[in-house]
DNA sequence: CCTCATTATGTGCATATACATATATCCAGA
DNA sequence: TCTGGATATATGTATATGCACATAATGAGG
């Protein structure tokens, strides 16, 4: 006979795309926060460093655009990253635009943490395989798209 | 002759899943929360109520377990809930353990919720289709799974 | 019944994140 | 040149999130 016993399943699928996707992201998050671990760098941390290397010097408000981040959390999430000395901040020509720069040693921190960084992505990119990575990247897009257009 | 302009895109994926996915998140995120203003909750609350609502009676860590945060987490995110007077918790029987119950206040929010929340749903299957918005799901899936297993 | 390993939750600390609002600049006209 | 609207960043406030560590309670052996 049946067992009036719930099992303790890890969870359900929620009806909720948000839920579903902040979910996710949470545990990933942590898995590559896991890697990173020591070389003393959170992962949102590093994909600032990551973002700054490709873009070069560039306001606070453009590279807040190119992330999806709020420009006023950007001027939050910069000060740890200034605090290790990665970056640095200059005044720009129009005088209300700081110019956020990569310093010597956030490209250094860069470098040092992209294996660690490669490990944990190389974790999905072993499970998912090439076409479901490309594909999630594919919608995650998409879902940014729907959810920016006013 | 070719301009030396950089033009400004919204932006580049990155080559970062957790990147990607947290971005993706962020941007959701907002989406939802711009349509649950009106009944004065977020999204990460809502999501809170909706999982109470099915689960039923429930300890924290379960909860926690359940939605893949972690339980001290979630002792804070109760605490908003708490004073709103959506949920209601007890001691079980065994007296380390918190009981997490929805009031009837946290159903009736849920109630009034559920319309905005369906707003922001509805535009993301609209706009992603049935087929990709399951596939979405599962991938979700996958990147948890592949995230969590040590 | 006592003790120790295990388990559930709370706290300290640090960061992430957004919105409303404040402040400093810039700039297009009058 | 003066002025009001637009733009870039900062601050106040609130919540989300996790880890290391602290505390309380349970339960298995001895």
């Amino acid at each position: 006979m049946m067992a009036a016993h719930k099992k303790e399943t890890t969870m359900p699928t929620m009806p909720c795309a948000c839920a579903n996707l902040r979910r996710a992201a949470r545990s990933i998050t942590r898995l590559y926060n896991r890697e990173l671990r020591p070389e003393n760098i959170e992962v949102t941390q590093f994909t600032l460093l990551m973002a700054l290397d490709r873009t070069g010097d560039i306001s606070q408000g453009k590279l807040g655009r190119l992330v999806s981040l709020d420009s006023t959390t950007l001027t939050r999430m910069l000060k740890p990253l200034n605090k290790q000395g990665w970056i640095q901040e200059r005044e720009g020509d129009d005088r209300r635009v700081r110019i956020i720069r990569l310093t010597t040693a956030g490209r250094a921190k860069l470098q040092h943490g992209l294996p660690l960084w490669k490990r944990a992505q190389t974790r999905i990119e072993d499970t998912l395989g090439e076409p479901s990575m490309k594909k999630l990247e594919v919608l995650l897009a998409r879902v940014e798209a729907a959810s920016e257009s006013k």
